[in-house]
Formats: C-alpha cells, sequence, structure tokens
DNA sequence: GGCCTGACTATGGATTACACAAGTCAGGTT
DNA sequence: AACCTGACTTGTGTAATCCATAGTCAGGCC
C-alpha cells in the first residue's frame, strides 16, 4: 500500500462513484478555481485594489477581469468598498473579504510549490518579517502537532 | 491602506506589468491548475492508484482523464509504476511522486476552505490521527512561528 | 458645455476543457 | 482460439474561458 490519507467512514465504502459537490473541493474550485481568478487573488494579496491594476498585472482583458472579479464578490472573496483620491469622484476598490483573508494558504501553496517544483522561468523568496526566515505553508492540527499525510484521517460529515 | 502582503524589490516597482511565466504560481497552474487535475489529486490522496477508479471518482470522462493523468507524470507530480493482481497481467497504478505529495498543502487548504465557506452541500471532517484535533492548513516560516499576512514579505528572485 | 480618466460593457473569434459514444489493445482465462 | 477486463484512444459536439477591439458611462476639471 502506498502513503495516502486515512479515509473512513461514508467516504472510504463508496465504491467508484463520483463526489461532485457534496466535496467541498468541488465548491471550492467552483468558485475560484480557475487562473484568472486565483491571480487576481495573488495581486490582492500583493496589495492591489483597482480594476485597472488588476487586470493589467494580470495580464487578462477588461472584460475577463470584470466577470471575474464580479464572481468573487459574488462568491464572498472580494468586496467593494468606496474610495476617493484628492481630486478625483468617489470610485471602488475591491479588498479581501475575511474568507478571501482565509485563501491565503492556498495562493501562498501554489506559489511555493512553484518556486520549488518548477523553478526555471524566474522566483520569488518568501521570507517572514520577524525572523527572515524562509515562509512555508503546513498542514497541522488545531493542537499545534505537525500533521504528516498518513496522520490526516478525512471522514464524511454533514 | 488595506492589508496585504509585504512586496519587496523589483516586484514592488514593476508598475502596471504582468508577470507572466515569471511569477511560480502561474507556472503550477499551467501543470495542475484545472479541475480535473486537482480532482485527480484529491482521489490519488485518498488513496486511489487505478486509471478505472480515478476516473470514475472524479466523474470525468476516460478520455479526460487519460489526458490530465499525462500530464500530471510529464510534470513530475504523479508516476507510473507497474502491479499485478492474482490471474491478472502487469498493469500500471498511478502514485504521488515527492513533488506530488508536496502538493497536499495545496489540496487540503482547498478542502479545508470549502468545508469552512461552502459549507452547503455537505462537509467532511479531517482530523490529526495522533490526537484527534482538527487539521489546518497553515503559514509559517522555517524557525517554526507563526506568519500573518503582513508578515509575509516576497521578494523577486532567480 | 466639453474633455478626461477610471471602470466597466459589448461583440466576435480562438482556444481549452469537457461530455458522449465507440473502438482498440494487451495479455491472462477458458 | 475465443473471450474478458482494465487501460486507454478516437471522433465529434458543446460549453467555458480567454483575447482583441471598440464603445459606454459617471462625474470631477477646465
Amino acid at each position: 500500500m502506498h502513503m495516502a490519507v486515512q479515509v473512513e467512514g461514508a467516504l472510504a465504502s463508496r465504491g467508484d462513484v463520483a463526489l461532485g459537490d457534496r466535496c467541498p473541493m468541488e465548491r471550492t474550485l467552483k468558485m475560484i478555481g480557475n487562473r484568472t481568478a486565483l491571480l487576481l487573488l495573488r495581486e490582492v494579496f500583493y496589495g492591489a485594489t483597482r480594476f485597472d491594476q488588476l487586470w493589467k498585472r494580470v495580464g487578462v482583458t477588461e472584460a475577463v477581469a470584470a466577470q471575474r472579479l464580479r464572481e468573487l464578490v459574488n462568491s464572498g472573496v472580494l468586496e467593494k468598498q468606496p474610495y476617493r483620491e484628492p481630486g478625483q469622484r468617489t470610485r471602488h476598490e475591491y479588498v479581501l473579504t475575511p474568507a478571501g483573508h482565509d485563501l491565503m494558504p492556498v495562493v501562498l501553496g501554489l506559489l511555493r510549490w512553484g518556486a520549488t517544483h518548477a523553478p526555471d522561468g524566474g522566483g520569488v523568496a518568501m521570507t517572514h518579517a520577524g525572523c527572515g526566515a524562509e515562509v512555508q505553508v503546513a498542514v497541522r492540527c488545531a493542537a499545534d502537532h505537525d500533521v504528516s499525510e498518513s496522520e490526516v484521517v478525512i471522514a464524511a460529515a454533514g
């Protein structure tokens, strides 16, 4: 047997049946599981907030950016907040909601994996401002133990 | 100013320019950034190894599964290993490479976020086999500090 | 009133992802 | 030799995603 997670209960005995929307991961992918949405989130984490910044920095057309941003707002990942610069009218900027901030492990996880396993083309250094050590994305438990792959127990719930 | 990561160096002063393949995250997305690939990885983490299991449990057609599995093998995320069951000929099963195992934080991160922020439709309980506490995906540094969003420093490198 | 800028909207076409159905192929079983 | 099974391949159609270009719209500024 190869290393894997421990799957229990109805999930373990389901046979060769697709989970569809019963899997939280599939629902996540429906909301943010496309290139543009994830790159928009990268730029928001990097500090961009305005529509013009976002579509230019992601390298996508305005139409696509507008569509994806609307979806992200509808999904509760981003919200539009009014702002104004001196001598300008009131506009709206896109900021992360608490749910959006909770996506940081996913975004940084994708970044870190690519930096390690797809290094050709230029990378990034991710460090902890406090101590300068490298930033990692780790799996652990609420009691602060490191959790290895074989120690993860997954069971259907709800 | 809103909360964000600290972006430094060339990355901070790039203006409204797209990063393209210079960003490790974009390279990651090119390799595994589609629904089918990520769901195949979910099933492999759940313990499935055989082609028939994989396409049926992911809920995708054989053609798509074959295509994505080939890409995952070419990307170095999965590898094919020979196996045989009694009274059967030798076949191949798909197992995670070390690079594939390193995707666990991403897969579990997507699962955890959906369980928390898209709970309608049924969820999963993820617990630590050792202590029963809930499994989380956390951002921290090599010196074991928790790293909050504003403490992450990102700079171009390579 | 007319100009300008940031934030979109609209239209058309290319590419990618996926579905459905059917066929191939290797090799072990009978 | 005929059959079966797991692992694919082939062929065709649809939908989602994306690109390129152009147009709209609101409101501050001149």
